[in-house]
DNA sequence: TGTACATCAGTGAACGCGCGTTCACTGATGTAC
DNA sequence: TGTACATCAGTGAACGCGCGTTCACTGATGTAC
């Protein structure tokens, strides 16, 4: 008859949930308004426990940013082996910012996580390979010009997205972000002129 | 005698004393390190006054992004203004950024701010006139291309800016941001290939 | 199968802090006559 | 030139709040024998 078997002791997985809660504050109220108290209010454990799993504020957040680097270079990855285009790239990179939006607002703050963390740099240059690589393939075959067109692409698709995401953009991208990303890059590379 | 005119009661112009020590605090610590108290203390007055001026935090934080766009307006006229060339209004956005990192940083948080400010609205548009206005001359002269063209300058010149001034850029876009930005956006509308 | 013990996960009270805002106030300035 | 008065700018004490972090603790679980 355990049939209060309510708030069992240990929570199983907690580490997961913390990170969830973490989330879920950042996109109802921004990066800057999480606060440990309030993820563990929202994962049903006392306000001391998150400190247990990610020692303070800062390791919290950068877990959060380092899971959210890593979603990213596989999300660019997923493009790149399914479409080859380098354009594609960059639409994925706006699809990411879009349904991520809460791991993306923190990743590029990096005054509330710990920037040099290893494992965050890691995942965080997993992720600028896929955006600098294919670009110097896919621009000419000039010195320099590889690193600048990886820069440009990059500048225009991290733009599209944060201007999307703080609400700066036109109805009509916002209403599908995709297709204006991919008209809004095919300006780069020529790809559909005239 | 009087040798020792020290603080007078009436500071003379506390308003905008006010204002330039919230872009010190935002230029050291970000925009959400800001506070009344900070404010008030850097300018040497009661942590009340700010109040006087402002009505409260999120007033004081609407006043400096409006002065951001405004001088960001201004920025851009004055680059159509002598050099008639879009590419240099993109150019005059990013030079904006880095002499003006405090209000940048601040202007695109406008969860920190009152976005629906009627003075502060009159201002972003006024700005973001001189960036699809151009963008549609420049381009092509199918219809929407104009704007898409106009979505493409503002994303990349505003990603660049951003990516520039978190560091995600590397050490030679770093040295020259202003080059490097023209190299960036030189891509977009074909400026000079080959 | 049972027992002892080590380890781990989460608790809850306590600390000190900086903050935003309010409020009755006082000092300084400007204006009307 | 002087006086009365209104207005404005800034003060400082007080409030209540949520926060991050520390710490001794206890409940639960796993492991060795």
């Amino acid at each position: 008859m355990a049939s209060e078997r309510v708030r069992p002791y240990h929570h199983g997985d907690l580490r997961r949930a913390l990170l969830r809660a973490t989330i879920e504050v950042i996109a109802e109220r921004g990066p800057s308004a999480v606060s440990m108290r309030e993820v563990a209010r929202r994962a049903g454990v006392s306000h001391a426990a998150p400190a247990h799993h990610f020692g303070d504020k800062a390791g919290l957040l950068t877990a959060v940013a380092t899971e959210g680097f890593t979603l990213l270079a596989e999300s660019l990855r997923g493009a790149q082996e399914r479409t080859g285009e380098f354009l594609e790239i960059g639409v994925a990179y706006v699809r990411f910012a879009v349904s991520n939006r809460a791991h993306f607002a923190l990743m590029f703050r990096p005054d509330l996580y710990r920037a040099d963390d290893p494992q965050l740099v890691a995942a965080k240059q997993a992720a600028a390979r896929f955006l600098y690589g294919p670009a110097a393939a896919a621009s000419g075959r000039r010195a320099g010009r590889g690193r600048d067109a990886g820069i440009a692409a990059w500048s225009l698709v991290h733009g599209f997205a944060t201007l999307l995401l703080d609400g700066n953009l036109p109805p009509a991208a916002r209403r599908d972000p995709e297709a204006a990303a991919r008209r809004a890059a095919s300006h780069l590379f020529g790809a559909h002129r005239g």
